[in-house]
DNA sequence: ACCATTGCCACACCATTGTATGGGCCGGAC
DNA sequence: GTCCGGCCCATACAATGGTGTGGCAATGGT
């Protein structure tokens, strides 16, 4: 069988390795790299029904899980699988409460990686099996996530932009679109993530990242008791 | 003798615990508290020579060591203990880089940071003794991070209320002074910190933040089998 | 006492940002 | 087919953002 895979990844050598993988997993599968979000988003445009995307977190022009978001937001039939190396069970809980259909960790080894392809290809999920994935499976996504998941591709490719801290000006140029037009995406972009400025859609975009590393002082009283 | 503390504590409860600690490790301490960096700062501005400041990381105001940096950059010769329910290694290590002469978990027991406070008075360091602080003591502050430490009190106000979102008008009318008055302090910021908008300054502050949760592709372990 | 430095402030001026309105071109869904 | 929605573009306008210049007061070194 012909598999169409897109290969999402920031760092050569790793996209390499992943490519092997795949040779030996699969039946003579065509495989598409992208090295940014841009190029994923490319891919996708190219053949919009891939038959899997692995997809690095923290690739060049997303932030957190917003590159997650988006593709299971506008292609919500096609399979992603993360591959971070981050393996904290939160990050993998998170993953797979976004609509990832697996997580396979960075450092897992070749054997690995080659059946959890194969296993999520057939339709099956896959996880690292040391993470409880039972307890609080129910999450919801948080507010900005499905606002992110709402935006197009061309507005999801400006918001990466100006949260790089680009011109409008600089942003039209480099997409070869005029800047009247950069302008009506802004403001459609701020319309859906509910701002009023590119300073508070950057604000938005880092509660992302944070929101994976959990933490802190909930509702941890000081252990004190005195004399 | 008479000791000045200042508490900078966001927890009520905690802040309140702190004082317990403070009434009981010292004689007579004089105690002020500080609920936001603003306060922190006008705290420091009415007496500039506190024998020690408690400062607790993600104060309303403060974004991760940013707060530290302020208060090391302005006040080099103010003792400084880092109060935090972050006890990774790597964020203590940092922050005795960036200069705090201490750190107390907030999950230790009142007789620890009883005796970790006296032993800090008394001009020791005092660190969780289960952190290995030898290897890469040596670490240096990064680029943000210097240049935090050379903004004035003003303009660490004015730059905390941007990287919120706000307006300048809306600055302005918090610090009850004129809009013409925040765009100067606001253009003096941008030189400080080499960018050129606000958007800019507020990704320039998130590299802060992120910089500890590094640590990337340190496991090795394959240990993995499968669904 | 003098000067240099530094933070604070205000006015004038130009650049950028954001919105509204209106239009044209597609491709997919009904 | 028609309709809808994404994408593109333009004009005009109001608001905000950012810089240059200069003035004032306090500080500290000489």
């Amino acid at each position: 069988m012909e598999n169409h895979i897109i290969v999402a990844e920031d760092h050569p050598l790793f996209r390499a390795a992943l490519q092997t993988a795949l040779q030996q997993a699969l039946n003579t599968p065509e495989v598409t790299e992208a090295d940014t979000i841009a190029a994923l988003q490319g891919a996708l445009e190219s053949d919009a029904n891939p038959d899997l995307v692995l997809l690095d977190l923290n690739m060049p022009g997303a932030h957190g899980f917003s590159g997650l978001l988006y593709v299971v937001g506008q292609h919500p039939k096609v399979p992603v699988v993360v591959i971070s190396a981050q393996d904290d069970e939160a990050v993998i809980r998170k993953a797979i409460n976004y609509g990832a259909s697996g997580f396979i960790p960075k450092s897992s080894s070749m054997d690995v990686i080659k059946s959890a392809i194969q296993g999520i290809i057939n339709g099956e999920k896959w996880i690292p099996d040391n993470v409880d994935m039972s307890k609080e499976a129910g999450q919801e996504k948080s507010e900005i996530e499905e606002k992110i998941a709402t935006l197009t591709p061309q507005q999801f490719r400006v918001l990466g932009m100006i949260s790089e801290g680009m011109l409008n000006k600089q942003i039209a140029w480099e997409l070869n679109i005029s800047e009247a037009t950069i302008k009506a995406h802004v403001t459609a972009i701020f319309r859906k993530l509910g701002v009023r400025s590119r300073t508070q859609a950057v604000i938005a975009l880092q509660q992302l990242e944070l929101e994976g590393s959990d933490n802190s002082q909930n509702n941890q009283q000081p252990p004190i008791s005195n004399s």
